[in-house]
DNA sequence: CGAGTTTGACCCGCGC
DNA sequence: GCGCGGGTCAAACTCG
């Protein structure tokens, strides 16, 4: 599918919510198609570094910096979980329920066995820690305007969590590719400040293809037609091969066809779609 | 019945 | 050492 029939508009020609800041991000219309998204606008892609867990391409024009969660860490462990879940998950669980029918020698047997299999975990993901240096996996945050909380994206994703998030009234959710053997993780959130705001962190690389790609999709077509503009977003801050193979990990777009026109092209303007799509592209009402 | 969600408990790092 | 907050686990639950 390509942006023309997703179909484009200027961010003017949308009244959302009471958002007043100030957006040069390209704005994308769904409503020719038929999902359920209705719009969607690409706010800002924030990466991170996925040594020091800081913001690259830190003079990225993002409305709001604080909406990315992600605070300025330091060197700071990351907790290595994938494939690290417990051996045997039955003896782990305690249950208070099944333990009240079993006998006392049972239930010591039970409870020993249950603190040995945390034991050991314990000490195998310790040993883990000190041995290895964990490195994080590189991670992008999305920030998007968006009615939907869990964008379609064109992955299968399960998820595992939900945590509030200090000083905000939405909770966080965490999701985790369904896919086995691939660790990517998604963390979706909405911005405190802007509630129309969803901030989608991705982390990992797919180690797949997409499952929906190819088929109708929302945000694939969202992401294979903004792709032009993100990545001419990262040509002007030096940075294209990283965020090519970024967005690639990410299954959003191929190296291999990814093609960047002319530095010239680009406008002092650049965060602007328009700039980047021909003018004709644009669906004007 | 399998896949996905909910949710309370737990773990861990960090700051004080 | 302690409390807090982020992240994850996993049993219970829901849904198709």
């Amino acid at each position: 599918m390509t942006m023309m029939m997703m179909g484009v508009k200027k961010k003017e020609d949308y009244a959302i919510g009471s958002s007043s800041f100030h957006c040069n991000y390209p704005f994308l219309d769904f409503s020719d198609d038929k999902g359920s998204l209705g719009f969607m606008e690409l706010l800002g892609v924030q990466e991170y570094s996925p040594l020091l867990d800081l913001p690259l391409g830190s003079n990225m024009e993002v409305p709001q910096t604080s909406d990315l969660k992600e605070p300025p860490q330091t060197k700071k462990d990351w907790p290595e979980v994938t494939n690290q879940q417990p051996a045997t998950p039955n003896s782990s669980s305690i249950s208070s329920a099944s333990s009240e029918a079993l006998n006392d020698e049972q239930k010591n047997r039970t409870v020993d066995q249950t603190h040995d299999e945390h034991k050991k975990t314990k000490e195998q993901l310790k040993a883990k820690k000190t041995n290895q240096k964990r490195q994080r996996e590189p991670r992008f945050a999305f920030m998007t305007k968006s009615e939907v909380d869990h964008l379609e994206d064109g992955y299968r994703w399960r998820k595992y969590g939900q945590k509030a998030v200090k000083n905000s009234p939405f909770p966080r959710s965490y999701y985790r590719c369904t896919s086995v053997s691939c660790n990517v993780k998604k963390r979706v959130e909405r911005s405190f400040s802007d509630p129309s705001i969803v901030v989608t962190t991705y982390e990992g690389q797919h180690t797949h293809p997409s499952p929906v790609m190819g088929r109708s999709n929302n945000f694939g077509s969202l992401m294979s037609g903004s792709e032009n503009y993100i990545s001419q977003y990262y040509q002007q801050h030096h940075q294209q091969q990283l965020h090519v193979d970024a967005l690639s990990s990410l299954g959003f777009l191929s190296p291999k066809n990814v093609t960047f026109p002319q530095q010239t092209a680009l406008s002092s303007d650049y965060g602007r779609l328009q700039d980047v799509v021909p003018s004709h592209m644009f669906k004007q009402d």
